[in-house]
DNA sequence: CATAATGATGAATGCGAATGCATAATTATC
DNA sequence: GATAATTATGCATTCGCATTCATCATTATG
């Protein structure tokens, strides 16, 4: 294992200073052509690459962002934590990534995250307790809540338009001819569950109707497959079921079909939101409503990068996202938004 | 924003020297009953934690593994990511995760994190050409491989029994009275994917017998259901398919359903690799090669740990899985393994 | 009670690189 | 060609904490 490789060898293996070393890696520092080739080819010829930690001892910039993530197995967080990677890697910064159940855990791992001295924080649909967030912001460290809102705190965050799609969705299903409509709804402590649950609601009940059920799924397919077999138990079983997120929807639509024998979208229309990959699957051919994961993903590191850089404001950024209309749930004619 | 607080800060507050206060923090370090609850008191009022990266520069050790992935697509990794979180976490060390495609990147990649000083890095599903592992090994880094082999590099590794897994399926697919058999292999430029080739055309031969077709899918998708669609355009298509992993094989029962009308398993028998819970989704149910994920992920983190910590020789670890029988393969009767 | 052994503590040092300051080398300007 | 303006460079210092060394307090042992 051959010993680290400091600045000062490299200096003394090019005949100058340390400092000089320094310049050379410090994008903008002033050094001459002569002095910077030889840096460079000494630092070549002893591997050496500046120790980052150190640099950011000095200058107290990690390019660290820690990203605090609940489930890795519905996908749209995977698909999120890609974007992110792309997304920060551009701009120069890198991931530390934390694994939160939404309960427990996230101010131990905030408070890790603090000692890693990181710029910024992301939680992706993983809400922050108030002192916390105070801690971090005594910190001066920045959060931005992805895919989650939260109205205590006063932290940014980047969701879609989760009212507005969910009103979409009671238009769409109230067009198709649906009078029985049910919804499983995301967790309803979020605010992602409960705002699309809100949209819902209003959305049927400017067509003068509410829906037949409106249960809490929790984001689990556990749960949303059971409450699936207890609503479709009652003689008078839905019509249609709005579903709080893709992956609770798929397994709604697989209890429909292959436990209770009916036909999605004949028996019963399904519709989800997110628009994971997944939902294109010619298994599932989801309806669904898209959240421009891209777009959000973009501008929650817009606005974390922006407060890392000139202390700007924290934002609550809505994007909007269309109904992807695929096979799951019966079209109505001529259905305009 | 307050200004940082650091240890000289909470000596001044508790009346003692920032020796004292970096002992309290330390485990295993000696400071009376007296001084440690007069830190700690300090501590908390000033809001204290030791900065990692401070520490990290003395001690030479951050505390952080790189983690490189190449798909997140694929559900298996987010699940590995996910272990590999656990795992790590109970052990005390933390992830800066990278993305990779296989191709490009990865020297870049390994840069970053040297100069972050990781002190080790775990690849998922990624290769390593031969000068970067090289350059690992040269700074001390020890590297893993998860779910990749690589004969060149001396590097340690760590898989299911890709080998025996193909033949384990060939063998169950012969026993189910299927003599047509395809394969539409995993990337055959990596280990995983060639072993599981191999084994299986192995298997079969065994039986006295051979693939019908042999098609490179390279963990694609759309290549999978390309391949799907050429394979059943003949007279003479198959009525079995090993797939080499289960995110290709989803697609391509979508593709002999939903595109050719074909059934599945009536028609054609199919059978992926890795288990990831969508196999076990009623929609696919599919027949598969478990990779037992966990035993994988504490494997890869005891041969990275045990080599931080004793330069301990690198291994090569195979670790077998069974097969996991479901609805999309025929089951022969009394089939034994 | 004297001496040895152990534990606790503070002052000083160093990890590796960035940067302010002062000076030297180069270039621009008249 | 002389002076001003600019750019390069080195020295010394600094970031925050762990650790060595020497000193002092405490407890153990005969």
């Amino acid at each position: 294992m051959a010993d680290k490789v400091t600045s000062f060898d490299v200096a003394r293996q090019a005949g100058v200073s340390q400092s000089a070393v320094s310049r050379v890696f410090t994008p903008g520092a002033s050094a001459s052509a002569a002095t910077r080739s030889k840096v460079i080819k000494a630092a070549e010829e002893l591997g050496y690459r500046p120790n980052t930690l150190a640099r950011a001892m000095i200058t107290g910039k990690s390019r660290v962002i820690g990203v605090v993530v609940a489930y890795l197995e519905n996908q749209f967080y995977p698909m999120a934590l890609e974007h992110l990677d792309h997304a920060l890697k551009a701009r120069g910064y890198h991931i530390m990534l934390f694994m939160a159940k939404n309960d427990d855990s996230v101010g131990q791992i905030v408070e890790e995250l603090m000692s890693y001295q990181v710029e910024g924080i992301i939680t992706a649909s993983v809400a922050m307790s108030n002192d916390i967030a105070k801690r971090c912001h005594d910190a001066g460290i920045p959060v931005v809540l992805f895919n989650r809102g939260q109205d205590t705190g006063n932290l940014a965050q980047v969701t879609s338009d989760n009212v507005k799609g969910g009103r979409t969705v009671a238009n769409f299903l109230f067009a198709g001819g649906h009078r029985k409509i049910a919804h499983i709804s995301g967790w309803l402590e979020s605010s992602t569950g409960l705002d699309r649950m809100r949209g819902f609601v209003d959305g049927l009940a400017e067509h003068g109707i509410a829906p037949v059920a409106v249960e809490d799924g929790r984001y689990s397919q556990k749960i949303a497959s059971e409450i699936t077999r207890s609503l479709c138990d009652s003689p008078d079983r839905p019509d249609a079921i709005f579903v709080g997120n893709d992956h609770m929807a798929f397994a709604v639509m697989d209890t429909l079909r292959f436990e209770l024998g009916l036909s999605v979208p004949d028996d019963v229309s399904v519709i989800g939101y997110d628009d994971v990959p997944i939902a294109a699957w010619p298994a599932y051919d989801l309806t669904t409503i898209r959240q421009p994961i891209n777009q959000m993903v973009n501008a929650t590191v817009d606005v974390l990068l922006a407060r890392i850089e000139n202390d700007a404001a924290s934002e609550r950024i809505q994007i909007p996202g269309p109904l992807k209309i695929r096979g799951s749930a019966k079209k109505p004619k001529g259905f305009t938004r």
